[in-house]
DNA sequence: CTGACTTA
DNA sequence: TAAGTCAGG
């Protein structure tokens, strides 16, 4: 999922951020990449979602809901992005993630008939898929909880860049890092609020922190420009090209972009036969993706029946619980929303 | 993942 | 008040 620069990020580059920091700041949420995330961390320990009681699934709801308020209470202004159509060259990753979620399923059975617990939970959240409804359900509840969306016209993460490139946002927000190699001068990684978090196949939680990594101050500490980090992915791996190229790995790959002043010169000399997809065609798509600045960021006094209506009537959610909630999200509303909805960099432009 | 409740 | 447990839908 996405370009894996972890190993290649000096640990000078990433800091630990206090939700404090974020303030008043506009932040874009990679609308996928966090329905995706309480899709498969918001389950039984069997592996079984959260679903209402005509089964269908509600832990992306549940997700949003509550974490959208935490940052809410926190003075952040978070806008989510969903994606649009992925780009062509993207297909042959997709479909190898469809292969690879039609196995987890056949092993998600074979767990549950042998009683294995444990190994359920793990393909079922390997098998996890986030359909149009969810989707569509997803945005009808930031609707009426008066959060903002925007539809971007392909890459949720390449809209967020361009949204941070403008000064619209202050950061994105997402576990993945392409939103780097798209420009965006900051990525917060880890946003939530209670940060424990399982390690995989261990039953022991860590604490994770939020955190901030800087594009300029990452790209000074590797030596390197944005277009030589652009090169770098590609030569490691991105969506585009999942397997990167043989026998390059992080180390390597950065040597490699230093040495050649010119990316597009390292990319042009690359083995042909090592690579579905033009090089080039994913540099310059790193580099100017299709963004959108048809959009206009508002945040709204929650529209309480509307949410209880899609929560409560529609999905079985706990009217208390809900009604709890929607307290919390109307008094951040009025603290730190309502007549402050210029950023300081949108008033002076005004 | 998060809220609500329990425990020390 | 902090840390731990469990259910939520």
């Amino acid at each position: 999922m996405g370009v894996n620069l972890r190993e290649i990020i000096p640990p000078e580059a990433v800091a630990e951020i206090d939700l404090a920091a974020l303030r008043y700041k506009v932040v874009a949420i990679d609308a996928y990449n966090a329905l995706y995330q309480f899709l498969t961390a918001i389950r039984q320990p069997d592996g079984t979602p959260l679903m209402d009681s005509r089964g269908r699934v509600t832990s992306h709801l549940s997700g949003l809901f509550y974490r959208t308020i935490n940052l809410a209470e926190h003075g952040i202004k978070v806008v989510y992005v969903f994606d649009g159509k992925p780009p062509e060259m993207k297909y042959m990753e997709i479909e190898r993630r469809k292969q690879v979620k039609a196995e987890a399923v056949k092993k998600y059975e074979e767990a549950v008939k042998r009683g294995d617990q444990e190994a359920a939970r793990r393909y079922a959240q390997m098998a996890a898929r986030l359909t149009d409804e969810m989707v569509r359900d997803a945005k009808r509840l930031l609707d009426a909880m008066g959060i903002p969306y925007v539809q971007a016209p392909a890459e949720g993460e390449a809209q967020a860049a361009f949204m941070a490139r403008r000064g619209d946002a202050w950061a994105a927000a997402s576990q993945d890092y392409d939103s780097l190699l798209f420009g965006s001068p900051r990525l917060v990684r880890n946003l939530a609020i209670t940060g424990r978090r399982k390690l995989p196949r261990k039953n022991v939680y860590v604490e994770v922190k939020p955190e901030l990594i800087e594009l300029d101050k990452l790209l000074k500490l590797l030596g390197i420009t944005r277009e030589q980090l652009i090169a770098l992915g590609i030569l490691i791996g991105t969506d585009y090209n999942p397997d990167g190229i043989k026998g390059i790995g992080p180390k390597t790959a950065l040597k490699m972009v230093k040495a050649h002043r010119d990316p597009v010169k390292l990319l042009q000399g690359l083995p042909r036969h090592e690579l579905q997809v033009d090089p080039l065609k994913i540099y310059e798509y790193f580099l100017n993706p299709p963004a959108t600045s048809d959009y206009k960021l508002e945040w709204r006094e929650p529209d309480e029946k509307k949410v209880y209506e899609i929560l409560v009537e529609e999905h079985d959610f706990s009217p208390d619980r809900v009604k709890n909630a929607l307290e919390r999200l109307k008094k951040a509303y009025r603290e730190h929303f309502r007549g402050r909805q210029m950023g300081l960099d949108a008033w002076l432009r005004r």
